[in-house]
This record gives C-alpha cells, sequence and structure tokens, in this order.
DNA sequence: TAGGAATTACTACAATGTAGAAATACATGC
DNA sequence: GCATGTATTTCTACATTGTAGTAATTCCTA
C-alpha cells in the first residue's frame, strides 16, 4: 500500500487551477478560477501559502515574470505544476474516485445524484 | 458565493465510506473499506478522530450496538451520514468536479488521464 | 511626490490529518 | 477464577493544511 503524499482538499482545488490556466496562472488568476469555477469563496493569503507549501514539496514550481510594458505593477510570479505534482493529484483522485465508484447502486444516495 | 464548510480530503473518504457500507459502519469497517478501496494506509486513530468531529458538526451520528449474542468484545459504535452531511459532501464534490471538468482538452493533461 | 492599483509576502491562528498508546470488555484455555 | 488474547473504542499529542488579515513592494498617474 502506497505511502502516498496525499493532497489536502484545498491542495487539490490549487494544482487544478494551475492546469486550467497553463502559462497565465499567478496568484490572483488562481484565485479568480477558484472562485468561479468552484464557486466558492477564497482569500489570497489562503493562495499564495498553499501554492508555497506546494512548491516547497517540489510538487509545483515558480518563476518571476516580465514587465509587459504597460499596466505592469509588480512583477507577477508565475506558477507550473511539476510531474511529481500531477503524480500527487492523480493518486488523491484516484483514491476518492474508487470511493464514489457505484455510489448509485446504494439506495440512500438515489436521490443525492452522486 | 456560499460561505461553504467544505470537508478535508479524508472527511470525504470517510463519509463515503460510511455511504458504502450503510448499516454495518463502525470504526474498523471504515478503517477496512478505506484501506481497500483507496488503497491507502490509514491508522484508527485517524479513523476515529474524524468520525468524532464529523459527529460533533452533526454531519453523521451515530448509536451502541447490541450484542449479537456470540463473539461480541465490545459495544460496536456505529454511524451514519446525517442530511447535511450528504449536503456538504456533495457540495465538496460538486466544486472539485467543475475544476476538473473537460481538463481533457488541456494539453499537457493528455497523458495524464485525468 | 503623493496617491492609487496590482500584486506578493508575512504573521498568526483554526481546522484537519495522523500515529501511538491506553482503556474497555468479553471469550477462552488452563 | 485468573491470565491471556482479541476486537474495539478512547485519549493524547503533534504535524500538516486551511484561512484571513495586514503589510510590503513596485510602478503608474496626476
Amino acid at each position: 500500500m502506497p505511502k502516498g503524499n496525499n493532497l489536502g482538499e484545498f491542495e487539490q482545488l490549487v494544482i487544478l487551477a494551475l492546469l486550467r490556466l497553463g502559462e497565465g496562472a499567478y496568484g490572483m488568476t488562481v484565485r479568480r478560477e477558484i472562485e468561479e469555477r468552484a464557486d466558492r469563496r477564497v482569500s489570497l493569503g489562503a493562495i499564495y501559502a498553499t501554492l508555497d507549501r506546494l512548491e516547497s514539496k517540489g510538487l509545483i514550481s515558480s518563476h518571476l515574470g516580465q514587465s509587459d510594458g504597460v499596466h505592469r505593477v509588480r512583477a507577477k510570479r508565475f506558477f507550473m505544476v511539476e510531474s511529481e505534482g500531477e503524480r500527487a493529484l492523480r493518486s488523491t483522485l484516484n483514491s476518492l474516485d474508487r470511493m464514489r465508484d457505484g455510489l448509485m447502486q446504494f439506495a440512500q444516495l438515489m436521490e443525492m445524484g452522486l
């Protein structure tokens, strides 16, 4: 049985947001993506703390962006998912999916749409 | 945007295990279900601490079982999911699903089977 | 050069995750 | 009937993750 560095719930959302955003992933956009898509309020503090922790575990990486000439205020820090991060996400989601699998057949769940 | 009492990753697994197990859900079986289905090692301490927390939040409830005559060692404590718990689970999983939705179309994910 | 806007960094605390050891309670062998 | 075994829950303690709020940074504009 794998030791498994399981991702927390919010960590999963953050990594998924990075994957969705691709090149354009930095603090503000990650927040917006989660607020809009997951319909869930999040503070920037939460985003950055999580990004930092994921980076220090080697699951994601970051680099500072360049000025695009106009309207740049402060160097953006862009993030991307490393292969270790993909692996961790896949493993965590797989466990969840196996637990959800076939739940439909359980009587008490008929009405809850799982 | 809903305030949302989001369930943690492990809490989700525990509630899913309760739903799967139905009548037969108590500490030991919850552990076994998660170990086998989610292929993930868990201690009993983790299970019980989480069950207690979920109960004190009103998401699940418990009652002590009766002796079945033979082989009973200590009163089992059975658990079941309350409607608040179903609601919380549904909400958490829905957010996750929306974040996963359509991820296939993103190039870097083609090969990771999300 | 003061103020504003976009962005990241810091700080502190709450909630969740986790393991290990202790306690409980009955069954069985001797 | 007492020691030992076994299934189960409870307790304790600590590590990790989740979260908000506030401060700092940097460049723009008036």
